[in-house]
DNA sequence: AACCTCACG
DNA sequence: ACGTACGTGAGGTTG
């Protein structure tokens, strides 16, 4: 059989998984994109090409004769970002511990030593192979060698091949002249620097008449054009050295043998560990089954109901407990550990002795006697549990990890372990799929028993090094007295649910649908074509190209058809406010109209989800449906509001924080103009005017107040000159005097938003009035986008987290106070600075006073915090 | 699944 | 020179 080399180009490759794959770390902040990267691609040749011999090649740090040769000549070499430069030597320590040899020498470019290794290689027999994302080695190719470049496009990766004789077709010049092409046309991304004035075309030329640069320097008279003659008369020398640098050396000393390079085996423990640390399950997954120390629990089942009563018994007088409850159609499971790596799975399948009504029963019991009780994502289990805002017992492993970070996207046992135990374990996405489900024929499955001790095993495991950190964070009393109440309000807002006349919604989506029509005829009648109006791409191909309308702007696939870019040629052309008709109409339709349709229930009432661990700032979310988006800027969309209605005998009144964001940034920073304005009760956006623009507050036009408003919410969102232009479609210049001044003036302001910017930096995160924390990794970043973005998180995230809690305050108050009076008025939504009330008309004046007080005594901030009320029989009115 | 667009605070 | 306002969720199209 042939032997077969593969050679990698380690930098190059590392470079291009580095800018191709998303930036990712492992729980310990290490940059890991590019280490996966180069593994992928470097296992996808393994499989494509089943080498018997493989080896990869690195630059040393150290200056090579090339780049310090002319690292003033045209700038400096960009360095590498530190995001990749530390996963330089993680790479190699990887490949190593695959027991891949490494070719790397001081003073030797790794294309030396790829170059020199082929030669090798191909002398004595072998078929190489070189992978490379550098097109510099296609002058390595022969008939026997060929060079791989893989691409990644939209799709996937592809890969361009060359032998010889691809180099010649794709080039018109064989391996050995693409040399001379680069001496002549120069590379700037290798500092090498040609000759001026010769690209690609003239270099290609030349080499196919002359052959070399040698060869047309002495038939210079030959040369054509006379741009091309003259300059390479003058730079000749140049030329020559370009030749040099751009020729890759084969006559390197090589360190490694042969017989090192003989692919052996990959999978070895060192390596297993690495990628562990790593954190590259997709990747631990080729190792075999020895090397998967998968952590297990030892499950117990149980179904007899005298020793569950036991177990449950001896449980409550322990201190701590970790618990997993599964539902799924009439059956339930409860996942139950205590202590080390045993774990109870009691079930109520079918005809067993246990009842759903006994367990929730036995775990309620847990929260009374127990210390701890640990569970993933208690809000989803309340129902059934008659536990409440009292209970000092709750322990939620997803809300508290969700403070300590609140960046990631999932909470799940697997993350908790990773994170806070170094443990890997495989995920509930890794467990189940279509062949493998939680649960088949109403019985637990292996797979489901898994998952369920897992996360038993993992709350309780979790409670400590949970707790710990955010006592270590100050954010105890943010856990106790803030998240875990706020858990309860949302779970009663989830099962209160709000009443909607579906009949009401229908028509108003009926009445949508003839001017949607109507539009549609007009807008193809204008285009004099039929299209989606709905795709984007077909709507910029039409405007832009059949219509040939001014002022396209492009994105990346395309035209923009945002309504930026459509008002600016709104009063143009006919069709533009038909579209942007059309698209409001469609919009409410299909997520308003349809999209809140099939949430109604039989009770007739949406019943959406709160979600407590999502945001980045300590905000709620709203989703299935989105209730925190229902439209109310524009009049046909408000109007939706008048399908929320009370029930008989109740009235809506909602309560919003007026400004509560600037009023938070008046406290924070302490500036005295701005408290006094506030404690003056004044009208901020005038008095910012009056103070920006030098003028008395009673001279303040309209004009100046809008524009002063905007720069109020400028501050708030960390401010740039660009951002406040848009906004108010102004000079950069102006909107940058006007952040200017509007600091000048509120200079307390200016410290306070720089001294956030700061703690971000040194701290890595930066904190609200009540501790909450939001990590800023972006400060990091060597990419100058990221950056600016983190600074302006770092502004904004304050102010807007200590919104969010001290309405999450307001909320849990306004909604215990109802409880604890067994009023019969309810509260159903937060809208971040908004509560909807439900409230029984006996008790109108009763809900006015408890939301006035709640919400305005909810914080103690340097200025008054203040509330409008409205009411009405539907939404629409009380808004 | 990614992108665009747009609804809200 | 870079290309941006902060925080979300959903529907439609397209690959």
């Amino acid at each position: 059989m042939e032997q077969k080399l593969l050679l990698i180009d380690g930098n190059s490759i590392l470079n291009r998984a580095f800018y191709g794959l998303p930036d990712m770390t492992n729980s310990q902040g290490l940059h890991t994109n590019a280490v996966l990267g180069f593994l992928n691609i470097m296992f996808k040749f393994l499989e494509e090409e089943n080498p018997t011999h493989l080896a990869v090649a690195f630059d040393l740090k150290a200056p090579t004769f090339r780049h310090k040769m002319f690292a003033d000549y045209k700038g400096t070499r960009k360095g590498m970002p530190d995001e990749l430069r530390e996963q330089v030597p993680v790479i190699r320590e990887v490949l190593q511990a695959m027991n891949i040899p490494l070719m790397m020498k001081e003073g030797y470019e790794a294309d030396d030593l790829l170059g020199t290794m082929s030669v090798l290689g191909e002398e004595a027999g072998f078929e190489v192979k070189i992978v490379s994302g550098d097109r510099d080695l296609l002058q390595l190719a022969t008939k026997k060698v060929q060079i791989r470049i893989p691409k990644t496009n939209r799709a996937g990766t592809v890969v361009e091949d060359y032998y010889e004789d691809d180099v010649l077709e794709k080039y018109q010049v064989t391996p050995k002249e693409f040399i001379d092409v680069k001496a002549l046309m120069g590379d700037a991304s290798d500092n090498i620097p040609g000759i001026p004035g010769i690209g690609e075309k003239t270099a290609t030329k030349l080499i196919k008449e002359f052959k070399t640069l040698e060869n047309a320097y002495a038939h210079i008279d030959e040369v054509k054009p006379n741009r091309a003659k003259n300059n390479l008369q003058e730079y000749y020398d140049q030329g020559v050295m370009s030749k040099e640098l751009a020729t890759i050396k084969l006559d390197s000393p090589i360190d490694i043998t042969f017989e090192e390079a003989k692919l052996g085996n990959l999978y070895t423990k060192e390596a297993y560990h690495m990628l562990k640390e790593l954190e590259f399950k997709a990747i631990l997954k080729r190792f075999d089954g020895e090397e998967q120390e998968d952590f297990e629990v030892k499950i117990k089942e149980i179904v007899d109901l005298a020793e569950a009563e036991d177990i449950f018994a001896k449980t409550a007088k322990k201190k701590e407990a970790g618990i997993s409850i599964y539902k799924e159609n009439d059956a339930m499971w409860v996942a139950l550990n205590t202590e080390g790596e045993e774990v109870y799975l009691f079930s109520c399948e079918g005809f067993g002795f246990l009842t759903e009504d006994f367990l929730y029963e036995k775990v309620d019991h847990l929260y009374q006697k127990m210390e701890h009780v640990a569970m993933m994502e208690v809000k989803e289990h309340l129902s059934h549990l008659t536990i409440n805002e009292m209970t000092k017992s709750i322990f939620d492993v997803s809300l508290a990890a969700y403070l300590i970070n609140p960046l990631k996207s999932t909470y799940e046992y697997d993350d908790i372990a990773r994170d806070y135990k170094s443990m890997m374990l495989p995920s509930r996405k890794e467990l189940i799929d279509k062949k493998h489900p939680m649960v088949s024929d109403g019985v637990l499955s292996d797979a489901g028993k898994k998952i369920m001790g897992y996360e038993a095993y993992v709350a309780r495991e979790a409670i400590k090094p949970l707790s710990n950190k955010l006592t270590e964070l100050e954010m105890m009393d943010l856990y106790r007295e803030i998240e875990i109440p706020t858990m309860f309000a949302l779970h009663d807002m989830e099962v209160r649910g709000i009443h909607v006349d579906s009949k009401a919604l229908k028509e108003y989506g009926d009445q949508l649908v003839g001017r949607i029509e109507e539009l549609q005829d007009s807008i193809y009648k204008e285009a004099g074509e039929e299209f989606n109006i709905n795709s984007p791409k077909q709507l910029g191909v039409v405007l832009f190209e059949h219509m040939k309308l001014e002022g396209a702007k492009k994105t990346k696939t395309g035209y923009s058809t945002s309504v930026e870019v459509l008002e600016k040629i709104e009063h143009l052309y006919p069709i533009i406010p038909m579209i942007l008709e059309y698209r409001q109409l469609t919009k409410l339709k299909s997520t308003y109209a349809d999209g809140l349709a099939n949430f109604i229930q039989d009770d007739q009432r949406i019943h959406g989800k709160f979600n407590q661990t999502i945001t980045a700032t300590g905000r709620i979310s709203s989703t299935e449906p989105n209730l925190q988006n229902i439209p109310i800027r524009m009049e046909l969309g408000r109007a939706i509001r008048k399908v929320f209605l009370p029930e008989d005998g109740y009235v809506f009144l909602d309560a919003d924080y007026s400004q509560i964001e600037l009023r938070v940034l008046a406290h924070l920073s302490e500036d005295e103009k701005l408290i006094h304005a506030y404690e003056e009760n004044q009208d901020i956006h005038a008095r910012t005017a009056s103070e920006v623009f030098g003028i008395p507050m009673d001279e303040v036009t309209s004009t100046q107040r809008r524009e002063a408003k905007a720069v109020n919410f400028g501050i708030i969102y960390g401010l740039s000159a660009f951002g406040l232009s848009q906004d108010l479609k102004i000079s950069r210049k102006q909107a940058q005097e006007y952040i200017d001044r509007y600091f000048a003036m509120y200079p307390r302001v200016k410290e306070f938003l720089d001294g956030e910017v700061e703690k971000g930096k040194t701290d890595g995160y930066v904190k609200t009035m009540f501790n909450r924390i939001r990590p800023i990794p972006e400060l990091k970043s060597s990419n100058f986008m990221q950056r600016n973005f983190g600074e302006r998180v770092a502004m904004n995230s304050p102010i807007q987290g200590t919104a969010a809690d001290i309405i999450k305050i307001a909320m849990v108050r306004v909604n215990m106070k109802l409880k604890e009076k067994q009023m019969k008025s309810r509260l159903l939504l937060q809208i971040h600075d908004e509560l909807l009330i439900e409230t029984h008309v006996d008790e109108f004046d009763e809900v006015k006073e408890i939301l006035k007080n709640e919400m305005m005594n909810a914080a103690s901030l340097r200025v008054p915090l203040s509330i409008d009320i409205e009411q009405g029989a539907s939404w629409y009115e009380a808004k």
